[in-house]
DNA sequence: CAAGGGTTACGATTGAATTCGTAACCATAA
DNA sequence: TTATGGTTACGAATTCAATCGTAACCCTTG
């Protein structure tokens, strides 16, 4: 089984940082931390652990060259989001991704991302 | 905080028994397991340990009329997965419906499957 | 050079998920 | 009635996620 990389799927609290990432691009344990302390009550050392793990998954890459390293994700945000998607597809809708499609659209969804969705299917087409 | 029930969010192995449920309906443990076999190396305790606690958690229901214990699913299985496509829309993509069905649709999706997500909107329409 | 402050590293703790062995239980066949 | 076999219940072991306290480290300033 080729396992390269994106066997590892990122837990809770690894995607909360990531998303953190993905937002502000390289940033150091602090910086995270400030943005993280904005909704939740996490001890910084608690933010640094994670990262730490992250990097031994491979889930973010650090530059060391500083006393403060710099942690970025190493893959795309669409990278990891299409990895999700997948992985509930196949464990939750039978790999069926219409199935999915259906359950994800209700009457809470907006005019405009129907719009958007129905764009993409016409970009399909062709 | 109104916690009823749909509050719970199974985890992979209680997943994958409820996706078993959904298929056949009540069933007993024994039935259960032998369905978890032909995929799985999981001892009949186990299967048993995972439907007592996901009965803690209300995730199913129980029937203890006969010795043999019949269990069913607590929630349908589109309650479900639309509860589960929520919290990822959530978590990975930002509350963006529309973001989701972008990386869930790919190269890897058939023709079929995008004509059924069109008549989908279509229906929508009205 | 020595003290402080910020930073990383390490290890411990707690709780949940998963797994299973073994005991207790009970209906029924002999 | 008693033994047998299937069933549930209990509890222990293991792993992983998440959290944080404390020690070690090192740059910078006085």
């Amino acid at each position: 089984m080729a396992r390269g990389k994106s066997a590892v799927k990122p837990t809770e609290a690894e995607l909360t940082l990531l998303n953190i990432l993905w937002q502000m691009g390289p940033a150091t344990v602090r910086q995270i931390h400030e943005v993280v302390s904005t909704t939740q009550t996490t001890g910084y050392t608690t933010v640094l652990k994670i990262l730490q793990i992250m990097h031994e998954k491979s889930l973010v890459i650090r530059d060391e060259t500083n006393r403060a390293h710099v942690y970025a994700a190493a893959n795309s945000e669409m990278h990891t989001q299409s990895s999700l998607i997948k992985d509930l597809i196949s464990k939750a809708f039978g790999g069926s991704t219409s199935k999915l499609v259906m359950r994800a659209i209700d009457e809470s969804t907006s005019a405009e991302e129907i719009n958007d969705i129905r764009q993409l299917l016409n970009s399909l087409e062709k």
